[in-house]
DNA sequence: AGCACGCCGACT
DNA sequence: GTCGGCGTGCTC
């Protein structure tokens, strides 16, 4: 008998093994086993076990033994097939986060229990808990935050009694429901991240792999081998972290729901509002919508700024008020900026000359220290006193970063710190202002507005919210939006948007809570271009020797374009990233039922000196 | 990914 | 005549 084997952290498919069926005892699909691979022994897992195969028996190594039998379970054997066609990788890479490095393979032999039958619990919206009974697969989507916690509850213990639960959710949502779920379900409910530390993370994952838990993590737990998947839930699909960086660059709200599919479970999605690829599997009868996507806004505290009446500033007299009054009350105040550092470009104010690379004419970024940046290059200068042209010694600093903003609020006389760190850089900083009586302006990036999250906002400025929705990116309208709603459905005390095109229709819909018209007008903009969810996009990243990548590029580039059904955006070279080997990006938009990997060979884009990464789904264009 | 193989230059 | 640099290619 033959078995085909995937050894994890390698770039390997399957490998044939034999075994004499009364060796290692009987093999099946999803055992652990040790085999010899090269000199070494390694640890992989079956795929398939058959009677016969093409290669020659001379080459065909034996099964050394069974570590753990049918560990992996069937519905999660098609998810690495399912996840290695999708994310254009090999099995073992996939494998790899079923198996992590950190538990080293030797699986522990396993016991199915089914967690303790619960009664007294609420019942589900019908359909849903037709779903439960019938062990169907579904997707339920609630955007109302009131809904969604009336729901969770009832829902992981309708799941729990069948199974494990897997819940994914952003470290903010954690701090808030960990607490509340341990008091109902105690020992039962495990963390799983990769925060918590190695040794414990181990724990954590012989515990899950052994009997049902309430699992809680962000994107790596909807890989855990559980017994028994029965439900899982997703906060906040928007979250950036559930796109993995690394590849597979998987994002969990996907595998989630085709891991789902193939156990025939639920899954419950707390989106407010909803990504725009959800919204369209709403439309199309999908996904069930449990409640409504709108909101009712509360306009009275939310103030449009139109910048054009204030060009030369970065704060305007409304802020600025709104700022000193927080300040005195010692209220917390928030102000959000999409970029870092001073200034990303610096024009003379008199003749209008941008100060510009003196080696490729990029236009410089301020930095700190008074320096001025490349960012195409990486050059670095010291900041002119006067301009080249007209000698003036007065500068405009355009598109400003949080630095710049800290440094014009304390010119205004205005108290303020920056954010930079994550969320818990924002809560110590307030815990801070708790026990000093003073809280100081927070200004930062998106980090500043997540921070606080969980509790009602005080004043929120926008200082530049153009630079949202204006990147040339299909899904910044989409960021841009999600961002503003979901702010406002926490009801900040006072909210001021500033901004030079106060009439753009998003801005509206968003402030009066009109979800659902603008998904859908988003909807027809991607149909027209030919965006997500209508095409599929697979960014293809080359890096390496300038010469030899332009040259591999344009030849990947000529092999693809053939193909039936594709359209290639690019190449570009990509802003380099301090030193480094040049990086080329070419994004392939495909047809949306077709797996990328019957599209995409792997094999053909390898070169031996060119590293190349393929991003399926990626979350940018540039 | 690792790891061996192999073909070239520097050294005893 | 040997050691070791890394470019190339394979793993059942």
């Amino acid at each position: 008998m033959f078995a085909d084997v995937v050894v994890p952290r390698t770039p390997l498919d399957e490998l044939t093994y034999r075994f004499a069926p009364e060796e290692p005892g009987e093999l099946h699909p999803g055992d652990i086993v040790r085999v010899p691979l090269r000199r070494k022994t390694v640890t992989g897992a079956v795929l398939r076990v058959r009677a016969d195969t093409e290669i020659s028996p001379e080459e065909i190594q034996p099964v050394i033994d069974v570590v753990a039998s049918q560990f992996i379970t069937p519905d999660l054997l098609r998810l690495l097939r399912w996840a290695a066609d999708y994310y254009v990788c090999h099995l073992g890479e996939v494998l790899e986060l079923v198996l992590p490095q950190i538990v080293s393979g030797k699986a522990e032999a396993v016991t199915a229990e089914i967690g303790a039958a619960e009664n007294g619990f609420n019942s589900l919206p019908s359909e849903l808990e037709q779903a439960f009974n019938a062990g169907n697969f579904g997707v339920w989507v609630t955007a109302q935050r009131s809904e969604f916690q009336k729901l969770l509850f009832d829902f992981i213990r309708r799941a729990f009694s069948n199974g494990s639960v897997i819940i994914l959710m952003p470290e903010a949502y954690r701090t808030e429901f960990l607490p509340l779920l341990r008091r109902v379900w105690g020992e039962r409910v495990i963390e799983y991240h990769h925060q918590m530390g190695k040794k414990q993370q181990k724990a954590a994952w012989q515990a899950i792999v052994r009997t049902n838990h309430v699992v809680v993590g962000m994107r790596s737990a909807v890989w855990l081998p559980v017994r028994r998947l029965s439900g899982v839930i997703l906060v906040d699909e928007n979250a950036e972290s559930f796109k993995e960086e690394r590849v597979p660059c998987y994002h969990a709200r996907d595998v989630a729901v085709a891991r789902a599919r193939f156990a025939s479970c639920p899954v419950l999605v707390f989106a407010s509002p909803p990504s725009v690829e959800t919204w369209w599997n709403l439309r199309r009868g999908k996904y069930h919508l449990l409640d409504r996507v709108n909101f009712r806004i509360d306009r009275t505290n939310v103030f449009v700024v139109d910048m054009r009446q204030h060009r030369r500033e970065l704060v305007s007299p409304r802020a600025l008020r709104d700022l000193r009054n927080a300040l005195k009350q010692q209220q917390i105040a928030l102000c959000y900026i999409n970029r870092r550092g001073l200034s990303r470009y610096v024009e003379c104010a008199d003749c209008g000359t941008v100060l510009k690379c003196s080696r490729c004419q990029s236009p410089y970024i301020l930095s700190g220290a008074g320096r001025v940046r490349c960012r195409v290059c990486g050059a670095e200068d010291e900041a002119p006193e006067r301009c080249a042209v007209c000698q003036g010694m007065n500068f405009n600093y355009r598109a400003p970063g949080v630095d710049m903003v800290v440094r014009e609020l304390k010119r205004l006389g205005i108290e303020c710190q920056s954010v930079t760190g994550g969320a818990q850089d924002v809560q110590l900083a307030a815990a801070d202002a708790g026990a000093t009586g003073f809280a100081p302006v927070l200004v930062g990036t998106r980090t500043v507005l997540r921070s606080d999250r969980l509790r009602v906002p005080g004043l929120v400025v926008f200082l530049n919210f153009d630079t949202e929705f204006t990147i040339p990116d299909f899904r910044s309208r989409e960021r841009a939006f999600s961002l503003l709603v979901s702010l406002l459905s926490r009801k900040p005390s006072r909210l001021i948007i500033q901004t030079t095109r106060p009439e753009d229709p998003l801005l509206e819909l968003a402030l009066q809570g009109k979800v659902s018209s603008f998904l859908d007008q988003e909807l027809k903009l991607r149909a027209e271009a030919g965006f997500p969810p209508y095409k599929r996009l697979v960014a293809v990243e080359f890096s390496g020797e300038e010469k030899t990548v332009v040259n591999w590029v344009n030849k990947m580039v000529s092999e693809l374009s053939v193909l039936p059904g594709i359209e290639l955006l690019g190449p570009v070279k990509l802003l380099q990233r301090r030193q480094g080997n040049p990086q080329f990006r070419l994004i392939v938009k495909l047809p949306a039922n077709l797996m990328p990997a019957k599209v995409i060979d792997r094999r053909k884009l390898r070169h031996p000196r060119i590293r190349v990464r393929i991003d399926v789904d990626p979350r940018e264009m540039l």
